[in-house]
DNA sequence: GTAACTGCAAAATATTTGCATCCTT
DNA sequence: AAGGATGCAAATATTTTGCAGTTAC
């Protein structure tokens, strides 16, 4: 676990600092989407503010996480998958939203169908959140 | 079209004020979703910020418009189709947004792709956000 | 040693709440 | 007249920026 966390960053071409490994693994461990918030409060150790926002920030340029699309107006982040490329994400599941439990997780068995624009337009990424109850709320 | 607004205000008990008639007037003259900052930047008469805080609040409340899920932080508004109610809304259509003009609209004509979730799972609401290039700007 | 990263302070921005006043009904 | 809506002030919360000190490589 440690190892692979050492190497995503390297790969990417990202110091390897505690913080950086440490908001890595909660991503790597927690199979829902983080908000900054929760970041804040799940790592025992405090990190300043600031360097949450320019770790999560870095992760995104790199392409290691990626944004959840939210009604409300929070901000949830989660792993992106191998394939992602520096500022293209090709994320082909959907995510689910639990009204219950707040929960937000990426469902990579369901894949994204495929939608039919308008003459004119051109689709580069489709996001799919569905809100509802998830397994342990239903 | 004055009518309009006022009948639409009426029908959800809300009082006819300046503010909610310039506000739902936007809307309605609008074709693309208007997040909090575009409402402020286009109404001439200047309406206190929290103003519309609470006027946008009272219009979800009611079920006249709803948000639309962005990746980035922005929350958008747009106006809900007749059939939603107080706090359940059911948009069957699915949002566009540009990424050259950053306009974000409903197309109403496209209907979302229903979705198969895995065992356990219950969806209420399925969002879907394609963003691309629009018909102008592509 | 150098470039990159962090923490602190502070600025800028966004959102919420309380209360007195004003407007709609 | 009464209840709801607004504006203002202020409290909170969120995000960004600059800079000096520290750490990774």
């Amino acid at each position: 676990m440690k190892k692979q966390i050492v190497e995503i960053l390297r790969k990417n071409q990202l110091s390897i600092t505690d913080g950086r490994k440490k908001i890595l693994e909660l991503f790597l461990e927690s199979d829902s989407a983080l908000a900054h918030h929760d970041i804040e409060e799940k790592i025992q150790e405090k990190f300043d503010r600031v360097t949450v926002y320019r770790t999560l920030q870095a992760f995104m340029d790199k392409g290691i996480i990626h944004t959840i699309p939210t009604a409300d107006n929070s901000i949830k982040y989660a792993l992106c998958k191998d394939d992602c490329e520096q500022g293209h994400h090709h994320d082909d599941h959907i995510h689910f939203v639990c009204k219950q439990c707040g929960q937000t997780i990426c469902l990579d068995e369901v894949h994204v169908p495929s939608v039919r624009l308008p003459q004119g337009y051109h689709a580069d990424q489709v996001e799919v959140v569905v809100s509802g109850l998830c397994k342990e709320c239903n």
